[in-house]
Parts: structure tokens; sequence; C-alpha cells
DNA sequence: GACATTTGTAATCAGAATGGTTACAATACC
DNA sequence: GGTATTGTAACCATTCTGATTACAAATGTC
């Protein structure tokens, strides 16, 4: 599912917001608006990379594993997306050499690209999400009280 | 079409190595192993981003509209997704404030991203395809005289 | 000018991918 | 034992994707 990414960042977000609370996939649900059982997959996909914990029963739910400094975005966007692969890379299509060779060519430089995507992904941790999210709100509540969500879009970036 | 992105450089990787001489839609929907409208439709793409001109009738076909080495990866990539997004810029679900704070956060993180992902295909020019395309030819070919299409797999990188 | 060739594009179709729901077993707390 | 919650499998509807068919518009050849 393409939007695993995305729901994950969500997830972590939700999570490091509770500082250590568990939090249950019923409310992350209804707060991000979408069913339970679409949360809990992507929660199963964190969970078996180690970025989250989940308990059973009444009073359980998940919880961050590691501090929200250690974990970082390319650990979530691989967490959701096993074969990690943003840019086609494809199989050839028939057995000429010249289309074989360009779709090796296409491979090898999908995959550099690729690269540095991640490596950009990497300088974003969940803390520091978290951080500039609580930031944005605040500015978005205090001028006048009622909320301004319009206004909200390309705020500054803050610590 | 997610496979817009390497028929496309399929498509310049053809044009490129014709040195000029134009080749129709059959003949590279026919070598790469798809319908000529699927080539069509790239190459209609291709067009209106200035990369290749296109002839009609008798003896038409397609020639790229600058030199090789002026046209680049990334070039190529935004000309067949105007709206480049390779990572989900998800639109939020619900009204609620968090999740879209949290939304806003993950596309300005995409779109950074990105930028890297699209620097890095900035970096090779359609003639450096070329030209690591058909060194690896002739070394696949030379060894032995028979196609060693199987050992073409991540071969080495040469001018 | 008639004809063959080739592009440009719309309409349509089948199959895959996607997001979602329902269902239910397994845990865990009370 | 009863309630709350996770973990998954099975299934469904819709959208996306790649492909085909069809045909008008150019363009060169005779």
């Amino acid at each position: 599912m393409t939007s695993d990414f995305a729901i994950a960042l969500h997830i972590l977000g939700f999570l490091a917001s509770r500082r250590g609370e568990p939090l249950t996939s019923e409310e992350m649900a209804r707060t991000y608006g979408t069913s339970p059982v679409i949360v809990r997959r992507v929660l199963g996909k964190l969970r078996r990379a180690g970025l989250v914990e989940s308990r059973r029963g009444s009073g359980g739910g998940s919880v961050l594993a590691r501090s929200p400094g250690a974990i970082n975005l390319r650990q979530a966007y691989e967490a959701v997306s096993p074969e990690p692969r943003v840019l086609p890379r494809h199989p050839s299509r028939c057995n000429e050499v010249v289309p074989v060779v360009v779709s090796q060519f296409i491979n090898d430089t999908c995959a550099e690209a690729e690269r540095a995507l991640l490596r950009s992904l990497e300088d974003v941790t969940v803390e520091r999400m978290d951080r500039t999210v609580r930031s944005r709100i605040r500015r978005a509540m205090t001028p006048g009280g009622s909320v301004a969500i319009q206004r909200l879009r390309s705020g500054g970036e803050d610590s």
C-alpha cells in the first residue's frame, strides 16, 4: 500500500507525542480518519522493524520501542517498503541485447538516486518531527484562539 | 503510468544510439517489447518537454531535440511526471489539528527528499547512458562470441 | 492527386493494485 | 468468566495501469 509511509509517520507522531503512554489502534484510526485494521497493519510492519511495541488485551496499545530521537524517517520508510523502490526497478521485457543492458543501467541509476533520497530521510528523526509539529500547532493556536488550520500551510521550521 | 520513466529512458537510449537518424515508434516498440501506442504516448510527453522531435508520414519518426550530452535523466523524469512525486504527498484525511500539521510536515520532508533524488538524476546525461551501455555491450560480446546476457548484471562503469 | 506510411490521441478493456471491511483467534487485564 | 485489544486472513469495491482498437492528421512517393 502506497500510503503506508504516510500512515507510519502519523503513527510514530502519535506515539511520540504520548511519551510512553500506550495508544490503541482504535484511537489512532479515529484521529487520523481511517479504520483500526489499517493502522494495525502498518503497526505490524513497524513492529517487525523494531520501531514500536504493542500489547494486547485490556489497557493494551502501542508505544515507541526506543526514544523518538533514535528513530528516523528512513527507518520508517524501509519498515513499510521491504524492497525500498520509489523508482521503477524495471525488468527487461524482451531478450534483445540493447534493452536488457539499458534496463540494467536504469536499475543502477535508480538505485543510486534512491540512496540519495534515503540519506535525506535519514536526517529527520521522529523527535524532530514531534518538536516541529508541536511548535507549528502552538503558533497556529495562539494568534486568535480559534483554530487557523488553513494558515498552517508551509509554516517555518524551528525546534 | 508508473513505467513511463523506464520507457522514456529506453526511448532516449534508442534515439541517442541513432545519432540523428529518425526512428519510428513501431521499431522502438518491437525492440523494447511493447505496443507502438505506448511508445508514442511517452514520446508525446518527451516532445512537450522539448527533449525529442517527431515527424509524421512516410520516412518519419523521432530524433533527439538536442545533443545527448544536453539531456539528463532528471529532465526525462520531470517530462513524464508533471507533478514529480515519488513519495506520497498525502492529503490529510480529517480536520483534527494534529494530523493536518503532521501531513504538512510529511509533505515538506518528502519534497526535500525528492529534491535529493532529482539532484542525483541530474548528474546522469543521456550521452553517458549511451556510452555506458555501448561499453557494456562490447564487453559482453567479445569474450566468447555468443551473447552472454546473463552475465551482464552489475557490470562495471566506464565511459 | 491517389496512396502508403507514420504520428497523435481518444475510447475502451482486462487485470493488478489499493484501501477498506468483516470476521475471528489469541492475549491480557479485571 | 467477561471485556478490551491486538494480529491476521479473507474478501470486496474502486482506482490505476498497461494494452488494444480506431481513426484523423500529416508527410513523402508515385
